[in-house]
DNA sequence: TATAGGGGTTCCAGTTACTGGAGGGTCAAG
DNA sequence: CTTGACCCTCCAGTAACTGGAACCCCTATA
């Protein structure tokens, strides 16, 4: 299977694939004209990372996922450990965005949004506080 | 005032500092010996440039922000609409957040998470759905 | 057979907002 | 006069792609 259907099945651009290549996550063959030809078990694996992706694993973190996967002595201790890292680091970001959320929305509730200059959203940001 | 001590009141890094001004948002003169003097508007710049990143707001709507911020015909309506967008896009960015948050947990409280190979987390990356 | 299109390939640069480090000048104190 | 803490510039790297240039390949049609 050439690129553009792998992308199409996958819904991954072809660019990420190639670029997925490159850091070696996957490594499809050949053909005889230079084309990568994908094979199910690449086809599997790129779904496999566009879902890891999308739930927000880092490259690194879906290297390992891909690793433990292909591994059949894996404990599964160690694929709840990693994702539940992940899990950590989806709840911070969540809390610092919805402090921010917070202090914006205050903000904008202040803010009379007419055409006079007087503006708290730039006093608070100008304040010495 | 020298770097060191304009890093320490407005609790931004040096580095960050230089690189604030070498993308021109803030331009500090310079002493004879080439370091940088900052004024206490450098100061007031900067501390107002770590509160607006503090919210999230990216660099270009900092440039923004700080022009209206200096603009005495501005109107708050322009501040309000700036202010909402990167409003919409924090609320975007939680509410993805909030689905992977909500997809993990449950896989990761349905792994046994023992030393058993079998993951619903994996079996999750790996099915055809 | 010439050519036009729609594939495919590589490689390089740019994105965001810094951060680390090398290599080297400057200043104040002892 | 040396030592240590500053300061400077410039270059490279981070995360995960993305866009674009320059070029090759395959197929169909005039």
């Amino acid at each position: 299977m050439n690129i553009s259907d792998v992308a199409e099945r996958t819904g991954l651009p072809v660019k990420t694939i190639r670029y997925y290549e490159d850091i070696d996550l996957i490594s499809p063959g050949r053909g005889a004209n230079g084309y990568r030809q994908f094979s199910q078990a690449d086809l599997h694996k790129l779904a496999f990372l566009g879902r890891a992706r999308s739930l927000g694993f880092g490259i690194e973190a879906c290297r390992s996922l891909l690793r433990l996967y292909n591994d059949q002595t894996r404990a599964s201790a160690d694929v709840k450990a990693l994702a539940q890292e992940h899990l950590a680091e989806i709840d911070q970001k969540i809390a610092e965005l919805g402090q921010m959320r917070d202090t914006l929305s205050h903000l904008i509730a202040a803010c009379a949004g007419n055409d006079r200059p007087d503006c708290p959203i730039l006093a608070d940001l100008a304040s010495d506080s």
